[in-house]
RNA sequence: GGAGCUGUAGCUCAAUUUGGUUAGAGCGCCGGCCUGUCACGCCGGAGGUCGCGGGUUCAAGUCCCGUCAGCUCCGCCA
């Protein structure tokens, strides 16, 4: 007769719990058929569940009926197994395992569901072709990898409430049906049915809401908060993804920067094996980071920094020496060991900088203490001097020029090919290197749009320095903005906001926008921020991209249970799909080609 | 919108460079043997729309054209 699960059958421990400590218990234990190894007269099965793993014994000279019917088990068939724990016979430890010293011996056990023969190896997913992975998600995760990243991804929100509720963060919810903002990221639209032509919008963040919390007095506000984005994906970017979202009254950089990153180090610190962060953190100018780095989030693994050659070439012969006198920029980065590199290497990088937009990319090579590259020629030894000084390129090194009339486009490209080189050459360091880049631009020409367009958001206050320039120079104007940087990614970022009507319709003309159109998208906001506004600021930092880097994960996709591809489509439920004309017609929605 | 990589058994890959016998291997699966395995072992077996379409050729997994899909990157992401 079958038997059902009934309270006779339920675990009395998880699978990864047994300890040579328990010998002798009797136990029961539910779990999943992880590997059988049936050796004819004795067959041994491992029980997994999401604690681990124990192997269970069916012995024929000890209950021959339980090794009978034991023999039909086959993988991933869920169990519950009553039995008795004991140590492993001597020589038969399992070293490997936490649960390896010790074994159930079956008195009884029950098959509560087969399974159909998976469609890949679950424990050895991770070599496995994503888009299979994705299509049996639920199988995906029925493993010690993505189990561990899931119950990362809690331990990093819980202790982020606990983080954030002892320091006065009070949790609350904004909506997500909300008005849409065109202002930035592509939004996701949603129809409204009993508003027939008219459509709420996802949130892309819950910016003015916060801000208008702010208003409300709630001084310390913090939600762990879904956001959406209709923008192109890719490794550490979804549609959908998570926010650990701040935002706090009557204070300065100072505060949000110090919170944050005590928040940052203490919890890699409890979650991270082996670290020792220690705050505060290294600061950088937007402007330096771009000098030294050419990347506005810096990824300090790699120890190279750039330099500025405008003095080894400017007022000579040479080819730079027009786009000096223009303006220009010449920057230098210097790859130690680089005189190894072959003509052929040294022209794949020149062609991979062409791909990024460079027009060229000259270099330098010290071999047996000799200077080689096609600008020596126009060198004279003063100049050679200098260049070795401020580049520091020494025998057996390698030297990249970048040269470009845009200051910020030959750092970028030189910025993205020491990335690049450093990783080839395994110059990456370990470890984890936060730092946070300030004063970053408030504006910047959109050449599409025929206007500035906000770096960070159009809320954004201004430094103070810089207010003049507002609406004469903007491109001139930095922000009260900062960005939290782990390792070459942007893990978070945030500012002081303006907290003055006047100052945010100025913000609003800066950016071009008619006081009619402000008014349009932002009025209630502007109408809120004249009711008596605090200064405030905060900060959001990206959930998925920091248990991604806490797990040593190559892509956000495998801290989220379910995530998209990269057509942002779920392979697994088929979303998005086709609706019937009927929905369509509900929500007064004309389309082409619905399905029915 | 653009560039690159990939696509062969359920999974991971080889064979493609230089067209030529019946497309192979490991894992998994099925059957048999096996009482201390733990990636059990041994023996046997099943399993293929070479992503899809067209072309060249006596002959195409292999060459050509087109197309689809997945991933990475650029654009985009206030």
């Amino acid at each position: 007769m079958e038997r059902s699960y009934n309270a006779s059958w339920k675990r009395t421990m998880y699978c990864g719990e047994p300890r040579l400590t328990d010998a002798g218990k009797e136990v029961n234990l539910n779990g999943w058929l992880r590997r059988r190894r049936d050796l004819g007269g004795i067959i041994f099965i491992e029980l997994w569940d999401k604690t681990g793993t124990t192997q269970v014994v069916f012995n024929p000279e000890l209950n021959a009926e339980a090794h009978e019917r034991a023999s039909s088990l086959r993988s991933e068939y869920v169990l519950a197994v009553k039995g008795k724990l004991r140590q492993r016979p001597e020589g038969t430890e399992n070293p490997e395992l936490p649960t390896g010293q010790i074994e159930l011996l079956v008195d009884d056990f029950i098959i509560l569901a087969p399974a159909k023969l998976p469609p890949f190896e679950i424990d050895n997913a991770d070599v496995v072709n994503e888009d299979t992975r994705m299509t049996y998600r639920y199988l995906d995760l029925r493993r010690e990898r993505m189990q561990a990243n899931l119950l990362m991804r809690h331990n990093v929100t819980h202790y982020t409430r606990n983080y954030f509720g002892d320091n006065g963060f009070i949790d609350i919810e904004t909506p997500m049906l909300t008005k849409s903002t065109p202002e930035g990221a592509r939004d996701y639209l949603v129809p409204s049915r009993v508003n027939p032509g008219s459509f709420y919008a996802l949130p892309q963040s819950p910016q003015i809401f916060k801000q208008l919390l702010m208003v409300s007095g709630c001084d310390k506000y913090m939600q762990i908060v879904k956001c959406f984005r209709d923008e192109d994906l890719r490794a550490d970017r979804q549609p959908e993804f998570t926010q650990i979202d701040l935002e706090m009254s009557f204070i300065t950089e100072e505060d949000i920067m110090v919170l944050v990153e005590n928040y940052l180090a203490g919890l890699f610190n409890t979650y991270v094996e082996g670290l020792d962060i220690k705050a505060p953190f290294l600061r950088m100018t937007w402007k330096d980071a771009m000098d030294l780095y050419g990347s506005d989030k810096p990824d300090l693994r790699i120890p190279m920094t750039m330099v500025d050659l405008a003095p080894v070439f400017a007022g000579g012969e040479n080819p730079f020496a027009g786009l000096l006198q223009e303006n220009g920029t010449i920057k230098g980065l210097r790859l130690p060991g680089g005189a190894t590199l072959s003509r052929k290497e040294l022209s794949d990088l020149e062609s991979r900088a062409k791909d990024l937009g460079a027009r060229g990319m000259a270099n330098f090579q010290i071999k047996d203490g000799e200077l080689k590259g096609p600008l020596v020629k126009f060198l004279d030894e003063e100049r050679i001097e200098s260049l070795k000084k401020i580049s520091g390129i020494e025998d057996g090194d390698a030297l990249f020029l970048m040269a470009d009339a845009n200051w910020k486009k030959a750092c970028e490209i030189l910025g993205q090919i020491r990335l690049e080189i450093g990783k080839a050459r395994g110059l990456l360091e370990e470890g984890f290197k936060f730092l946070w880049v300030t004063e970053f631009p408030l504006f910047e020409w959109d050449e599409d749009a025929g206007r500035f367009t906000a770096v960070h958001h159009p809320f954004t206050a201004p430094m103070d320095e810089d207010m003049e320039y507002l609406l004469t120079e903007p491109g001139k104007v930095r922000s009260r903005a900062y960005d939290v940087v782990l390792n070459g990614t942007e893990l978070g970022g945030g500012s002081i906001r303006i907290h003055n009507p006047e100052m945010q319709a100025k913000a609003f003309q800066a950016l071009n926008f008619t006081p009619e159109a402000a008014k349009e998208r932002f009025g209630f906001f502007l109408d809120g921020l004249s009711y008596g506004t605090p200064p405030h600021g905060g900060l959001a930092i990206g959930l998925d991209r920091l248990v991604m880097l806490m797990t040593g994960s190559q892509s956000i996709r495998d801290v989220m249970a379910f995530p998209k591809n990269q057509k942002a489509q779920c392979p697994m439920t088929e979303a998005p799909s086709k609706v019937e004309t009927a929905q369509l017609e509900e929500l007064s929605v004309k389309t082409i080609e619905p399905l029915v």
